[in-house]
RNA sequence: GGGCGCGUAGCUCAGGUGGUAGAGCAAUGCCCUUUUAAGGCAUGGGUCGCAGGUUCGAAUCCUGCCGCGCUCACCA
C-alpha cells in the first residue's frame, strides 16, 4: 500500500489504528465491539512470544488428527491405553477451557470433532503452564502427550508439551447457544462453521453430491469442460441476465444464465459426451428456492434422445442419494421423500390428474388444443383458486405451462418426471413428430421444486432460427426473458450437430432436499446479502 | 416491489402500556492438580439498529430510513 509521504505520517502502526481497521472489516458494528478483548488478546500474544513460542508458526507436525484418535481409541479401556502407552501429537482449536489452579482441561476441535486434553503443571513445566494460562477460546494449539481416560471415563490427551499455533483475537459466540443469528451466520460463515457442526455436515454432503455426479458421468464416458461465464449473448435459458463490462475491449458482457449453447457447440465439435458443473447467474428475485448465482450440472449425450437422458438422470440422482445419505429416503420437513419410487406423467396428464375438484370436471386432452379452450380452463381454475397470472395475448403453450405450475407443482413432493412441454416455452427442444406444438422435453420435480430439465436437443439450424425469431416476437411483446438471436450458435448447428439429449440439474436444490434445508441459503456457503453498512463515521479511525 | 415480524453487552436472551438498563455465557483478578454448560468470590463491559418528532423526561410512544427473516408477486 502506497501512502502519501508528503503528509505527516499518521500513526498507521498504532494499535488503535490497526484495531479500527480490523474492526471495520470484521464486525457488524465496529464501535460496539469490545475493543478491550481484542487488545487483551494481543497483549497475551506478546506474552506468549515472551515465553519463547512463535506467534504465528509455519507448521505443526502431527501424528494423528482428532478424528484419527477418536476412531482408533474410543473403544479402548483405561488399561489398554496404559499398556502400551499411546503417544500422540495433535492440533486443534480450543473450544472449551477449564483451569483449576495448577491443572486444567480444554477441548480441541478439528475437522468438526472434539478431543479433551489435560494439562498439568507437573507435566508441562512452569513455562508450559504459563502458556496454558494465556490461551483463549478459539486459539489454535498443538499438543504432544499420551492418551488416558479421566475419572469420568473421557478419552483425553495427557499433555507433556504445548505448541502455540495461532491466536483468536475476536471472541467466539457463546458456547451453549452458539451462533443463531441468521444474518451473522451467512455473513460470517467461518464462525458459523466453527460453532455449528450441522452446517459443516450440510456442506460435506453437498460436496459428496457433486463428487457422485462427477463419478457417475465420468464412468459413462463424459468429459468435464468449462465454458464461458461471460458471454456476449446470454442464452440457453429463459431469464434476465446480469450485465458486466470489459474495459480493454470496451464491451458489455452478460454473466451466463446457462452454459447450454456452448456445450452444444462442443457436441458439434465432436465432444459427444460433455458436462459442466458450474455457476449460473440470473438477475431475478430471491426466495427460499432462488439465489442469484446457483450451481448447475449440465450434460449432453450425442446419439441419445430425451428418454435416454431421462433414464440416465434418474439413475444418477438415485445413486447420488445413496452416496450422500446412505439410503433411499430423505426427510423434507415433516414429510419424507422416497427416491426409490418415481412417477412419470406428461404435463397434460398432470394438469388433469391434479385438477382441483372445486374447479369442475377434469380437463380433456382436447382442452389443450386451442387458445380458446385453454383460456376456458384458466378461467375455471382462477374462479376457485388463487389467481394465476394470465395474459390472453401469450401463446397457448405458455399458458398451459403456467397452468401446470399453478395446478400441479405444489403436489409434486415425491420424485416425479413431467414430460412433453409446450413448444412455446421450449425454444431449444425438438418437438414431437406427431404433435409439433409439444416437445420431447421433461423436468424432474421433488419437494415441490423443479430439480432438473432435459430434452431432445433441437439440431436443425433452420428450425432453430424460426424458434429464435418466435422468441424475438415475444421479446417485442414485452417478455424481457425471451431468448435472443444467436447467429454463431445457428452457424454451429449449420455444421451439423449430432442428435443429442441434454440435461440441466439444479445442484443447490438437490442439496437442499438431501440435507433437509428449507432455504437455498443454507446450502450456499456465502449467499448474496446486502453489503454491510459502512462502519462508523469520520472518527472511526484511531482516536 | 407489497404485507407481516424482528433489531437491547462479543454471543444467547429478559425488560418495556414513558422515569436514561438486567441475566447467563464470554472477558478481567483471586482460590482450586481428573474437570466437562466445572465451581466459589470479586470486577469491568451498552449513545437499547440509525435519524427525526411528541414529552419535563424515550430502550419504551409516533414518523422516516437501514438491515435481516417470513410471505405474496416474477423467476430454476
Amino acid at each position: 500500500m502506497k501512502i502519501d509521504n508528503l503528509s505527516p505520517s499518521p500513526p498507521q502502526s498504532s494499535p488503535a489504528f490497526i484495531i479500527a481497521v480490523l474492526f471495520q472489516t470484521a464486525c457488524k458494528d465496529p464501535l460496539a465491539l469490545d475493543e478491550k478483548i481484542y487488545e487483551l488478546r494481543r497483549d497475551k500474544l506478546k506474552q506468549i512470544e515472551a515465553l519463547g513460542q512463535q506467534s504465528y508458526p509455519r507448521q505443526y507436525n502431527f501424528t494423528h488428527t482428532i478424528p484419527d484418535i477418536l476412531a482408533a481409541y474410543s473403544e479402548k479401556t483405561a488399561e489398554q491405553l496404559e499398556n502400551p502407552r499411546v503417544n500422540v501429537r495433535v492440533a486443534g482449536r480450543i473450544m472449551a477451557i477449564r483451569l483449576m489452579g495448577k491443572a486444567g482441561f480444554a477441548h480441541l476441535q478439528q475437522t468438526g470433532q472434539r478431543l479433551q486434553i489435560y494439562v498439568k503443571k507437573d507435566a508441562v513445566g512452569e513455562k508450559g503452564f504459563e502458556l496454558y494460562k494465556l490461551l483463549d477460546l478459539g486459539d489454535h494449539i498443538g499438543v504432544s502427550g499420551y492418551l488416558f481416560r479421566t475419572r469420568t471415563g473421557e478419552l483425553t490427551v495427557h499433555v507433556e508439551e504445548i505448541t502455540f499455533l495461532a491466536k483468536d483475537l475476536l471472541p467466539l459466540p457463546e458456547k451453549w447457544h452458539g451462533l443463531t443469528d441468521v444474518e451473522l451466520r451467512y455473513r460470517q460463515r467461518y464462525v458459523d462453521l466453527i460453532m455449528n457442526p450441522e452446517v459443516r455436515e450440510v456442506f460435506l454432503k453437498r460436496s459428496k453430491l457433486i463428487q457422485s455426479f462427477r463419478r457417475h458421468l465420468d464412468s459413462h464416458g463424459f468429459v468435464e469442460v468449462e465454458t464461458p461465464m461471460m458471454q456476449p449473448i446470454a442464452g440457453g435459458a429463459v431469464a434476465r441476465p446480469f450485465i458486466t463490462h470489459h474495459n480493454t475491449l470496451d464491451m458489455d458482457l452478460f454473466l451466463r444464465i446457462a452454459p447450454e449453447l456452448y456445450l452444444k457447440r462442443l457436441t458439434v465439435g465432436g465432444l459427444d459426451r460433455v458436462y459442466e458443473i458450474n455457476r449460473n447467474f440470473r438477475n431475478e428475485g430471491l426466495g427460499w428456492r432462488w439465489n442469484p448465482e446457483f450451481t448447475m450440472l449440465e450434460f449432453y449425450q450425442a446419439y441419445a434422445n430425451f428418454k435416454d437422458v431421462m433414464d440416465l438422470t434418474q439413475s444418477m440422482i438415485e445413486q447420488a442419494v445413496k452416496d450422500v445419505t446412505g439410503g433411499t429416503k430423505t426427510k423434507w420437513g415433516d414429510q419424507e421423500i422416497d427416491w426409490a419410487n418415481w412417477q412419470r406423467m406428461t404435463m397434460r396428464e398432470a394438469i388433469i390428474y391434479f385438477w382441483p375438484e372445486s374447479a369442475g370436471p377434469k380437463p380433456q386432452m382436447s382442452d389443450f388444443a386451442s387458445q380458446d379452450s385453454v383460456k376456458a380452463l384458466v378461467e375455471r381454475f382462477n374462479a376457485v383458486h388463487a389467481h394465476m397470472a394470465y395474459d390472453p395475448n401469450e401463446p397457448a403453450g405458455k399458458t398451459i405451462a403456467n397452468l401446470f405450475e399453478a395446478v400441479a407443482e405444489e403436489h409434486l413432493l415425491q420424485p416425479t418426471i413431467i414430460y412433453e412441454f409446450p413448444t412455446a416455452v421450449s425454444p431449444l427442444s425438438k418437438n414431437k413428430p406427431d404433435e409439433p406444438d409439444w416437445t420431447e422435453r421433461w423436468e424432474i420435480f421433488a419437494g415441490q421444486m423443479e430439480l432438473a430439465n432435459g430434452f431432445s436437443e433441437l439440431n436443425d439450424p433452420e428450425e432453430q432460427r424460426r424458434r429464435f425469431e418466435q422468441q424475438l416476437k415475444e421479446r417485442e411483446r414485452g417478455d424481457q426473458e425471451a431468448h435472443q438471436m444467436d447467429e454463431d450458435y445457428i452457424r454451429a448447428l449449420s455444421y451439423g450437430m449430432p442428435p443429442a439429449g441434454g440435461v440441466g440439474v439444479g445442484v443447490d436444490r438437490l442439496a437442499m432436499l438431501l440435507t433437509n434445508s428449507r432455504t437455498i441459503r443454507d446450502v450456499i456457503l456465502f449467499p448474496l446479502l446486502r453489503p454491510e453498512k459502512a462502519p462508523g463515521g469520520e472518527d472511526s479511525e484511531g482516536k
